[in-house]
DNA sequence: CCGTATCCATTCCGATACTG
DNA sequence: CAGTATCGGAATGGATACGG
């Protein structure tokens, strides 16, 4: 009878995320779909995972608007997931994320996957948090504040 | 019988963080201990969690050197708990967090907290992904690359 | 190839009681 | 105040069987 609390009502622009990708496989269903990858099987070749749950996961991500289905491109009867404009605005988070497990979640030398510019062959630059200004801010130059409007 | 499937075998930088943080609950915590929160009762009170919850959560972030125990300030027997370098390297990753929270999970007149630069009083820059030279990237200008050393 | 349905083990989480 | 111990219910995740 004791429900698990959301985080739906708090006015944490953290904490609401939490429902939608505050799990173990979420942000991996989501690294894939940013990595091209569209269909369940490719999902779940991918990740391991058993297939119930995965479906599961793409529900819920779809039910938060992250993912949408699109009809498949080939003949078969089936649908494609993809990130939607909701979904694609978590790749600042995902390239932090991946950088922040990068520096500290591997030997220097184990080989890894790094997430580079296309480009110009090289690494993206590590992401800052900058002031309107531009200058770089670490954690004691900010403050929580409560605001009305954007 | 059947473990939890851990990431930290993968060779992907989004991944293996997910066991120390891909739960609801360490990311608030952290959170909090970015907001200047240190002590046991402070985070409860903060996020009304359950205390065995807590000093589990606590625990595991210690375990994974995110966070870690220091004698506390004041005369009591206690202790306090702060963020370590690694934790500290969290910081892009949850103002991105905050930032896609902010832009997707909240109505236009809801009130919300926001993370402002203390000197200018205005809210940060939003986070951006950029290449080495300083372009903004997007999703499609990037690529993941298997790469050996730093 | 794509999923859904079922079953079961594990884990998570909330409430509460208890110790120092 | 700061935890630990215990309990029970809920959610998660894995394996597998099954229908489209």
């Amino acid at each position: 009878m004791v429900k698990r609390t959301s985080h739906q009502d708090t006015s944490c622009p953290v904490a609401r995320p939490l429902d939608a990708i505050g799990d173990g496989w979420s942000l991996l269903i989501i690294r894939d779909a940013f990595d091209g990858l569209s269909r369940f099987g490719q999902f779940q070749k991918s990740l391991g995972l058993a297939k119930n749950i995965l479906s599961a996961r793409l529900q819920s991500l779809i039910a938060h608007d992250i993912l949408r289905t699109v009809p498949a491109g080939d003949g078969s009867p089936h649908h494609e997931y993809v990130l939607t404009e909701k979904g694609l605005g978590l790749f600042p988070v995902l390239v932090a994320l991946r950088q922040w497990g990068d520096e500290f979640f591997f030997d220097r030398t184990e080989p890894r996957a790094r997430l580079v510019d296309k480009e110009r062959r090289r690494p993206v630059a590590k992401v800052e948090v900058r002031s309107a200004g531009g200058r770089t801010l670490t954690p004691e130059d900010t403050v929580i504040e409560m605001r009305q409007d954007g």
